[in-house]
DNA sequence: TCTGGGGTCCTAGGACCC
DNA sequence: TCTGGGGTCCTAGGACCC
């Protein structure tokens, strides 16, 4: 019997990704504090953070709390290729299945009960099917809200499962800190404490305006119904990204302009390569800088029209920094980054070519309909650029 | 305690249009 | 000549997440 509300909801975490797939694949850090990550800690694994390790924690502050920690570098195509594997069970138990990151999702799994089991059996099985088949840990929260699956997988975590089972959800939910609500960062549980306000529970009994005026419009409504456990978000299958962006940290010594150019390029390079093989356009370019005194800056500018050229966004790039030149001579630059945004603002505007596609029909009919949108100047700037790119036919502005 | 790289969403002000 | 309200888009910044 289909039952209203009944928790069907899976969040999908694997446990301290990086550090396990270092584990897995070197049997002789299995049982050890292992760090990820030199410079800043980019993973720890649970023997390390019971060291007090922490994930954006310094490297050197790392290594003071734990010594004996071996630090490995990160490798990325590694977690890329363990992720896909996981993602395939995750596949495999649901046909709805949500990414919210690289190591975790939810899944929807109502109305599978016939062909699969209950919720509680559909996550023991996929925590086996990880295991055996990935070879890595994973925490599964079970609720009837995505919210509460998240929280729940938190607090099973590591190598957990926890159902919360729809009536028991309030007592769950109020006693825990502040810190556990979804969107409650550093910033957001000061200004809850300075107000004396530490449980879920005690938010819960603010009235919504009261958080609002603490919070901002959209915090305040948000954690007012967290607070109360409203999160009436389905789960979405085939949410595309919104932005793709590239940066790089310069370190602290000065760097000539020459030298930041050449970042620059590389960043360029490296966030359209990857636009268009995505086969996506944007129109919004944003440049993120930071400077000596860790303060931060960003400069946009949108084109107008949609684009995943590599010239174009580079030119783009290049006159924002040059807008920034004053702020970088007189504090330093530390870290440039290069992000498209406004990805397919017109899904119509998307036409993409692969090499060795790119002949005969099918740049006719791209042609065709560049045409047909842009006029036929539009169609000569597109083949000149299809042809020197070999990739897209990228819709540049005059 | 000095800090990586990849993202998401929200807000506020100004320009511009009707 | 001075003045309204509503809407969209762009830019910059902030907070948050993993």
């Amino acid at each position: 019997m289909f039952v209203f509300g009944a928790a069907t909801i899976l969040h999908a975490d694997l446990d301290a990704f990086y550090a396990s797939v270092e584990q897995r694949d070197d049997p002789r850090l299995r049982g050890r504090p292992v760090i990820v990550g030199a410079g800043v800690v980019l993973a720890a694994s649970y023997e390390a953070k019971a060291f007090g390790v922490r994930t954006a924690m310094g490297g050197r502050q790392a290594r003071r709390l734990c010594p004996g920690a071996v630090v490995v570098p990160p490798r990325m195509s590694a977690y890329a290729e363990a992720s896909k594997a996981a993602f395939r069970v995750f596949d495999d138990s649901s046909p709805l299945v949500e990414g919210l990151s690289i190591d975790e999702a939810f899944l929807d799994v109502r109305g599978l009960e016939r062909i699969s089991g209950t919720p509680t059996e559909i996550a023991a099985r996929l925590r086996r099917e990880v295991r055996e088949r990935v070879g890595l840990p994973i925490t599964v929260g079970v609720a009837r809200t995505k919210f509460l699956a998240k929280v729940a997988s938190g607090v099973a975590k590591p190598d957990g499962l926890l159902v919360v089972p729809p009536d028991r959800e309030l007592s769950f939910l109020h006693p825990l800190p502040v810190e556990h609500l979804w969107g409650v960062g550093p910033a957001t549980a000061r200004k809850l404490h300075e107000r004396r306000i530490s449980t879920v529970g005690e938010v819960a009994r603010l009235p919504e305006t009261v958080l609002v005026t603490i919070l901002g419009r959209a915090a305040g409504r948000h954690l007012y119904a967290l607070a109360h456990n409203r999160d009436p978000r389905p789960v979405v299958v085939g949410r595309r990204r919104r932005s793709i962006g590239s940066q790089c940290a310069l370190g602290r010594s000065r760097k000539t302009p020459e030298a930041v150019d050449a970042v620059l390029v590389s960043l360029v390079d490296r966030v359209t390569r990857r636009m268009r093989i995505a086969g996506r356009v944007g129109r919004t370019v944003v440049l993120r800088l930071r400077f000596g005194d860790f303060s931060r800056v960003t400069r946009s500018h949108t084109l107008p029209l949609p684009t995943a050229h590599t010239q174009t966004v580079l030119l783009t790039a290049q006159w924002l920094l040059s807008c920034a030149k004053p702020e970088i001579e007189r504090r330093g630059l530390t870290l440039v980054g290069v992000a498209v945004a406004n990805l397919d603002d017109d899904s119509s505007l998307q036409l993409v070519l692969p090499l060795d596609r790119f002949s005969g029909t099918a740049l006719d009919v791209a042609l065709d309909e560049v045409r047909r949108r842009f006029g036929s100047t539009a169609v000569t700037r597109a083949v000149l650029l299809g042809r020197e790119q070999g990739f897209t036919v990228p819709l540049l502005p005059d």
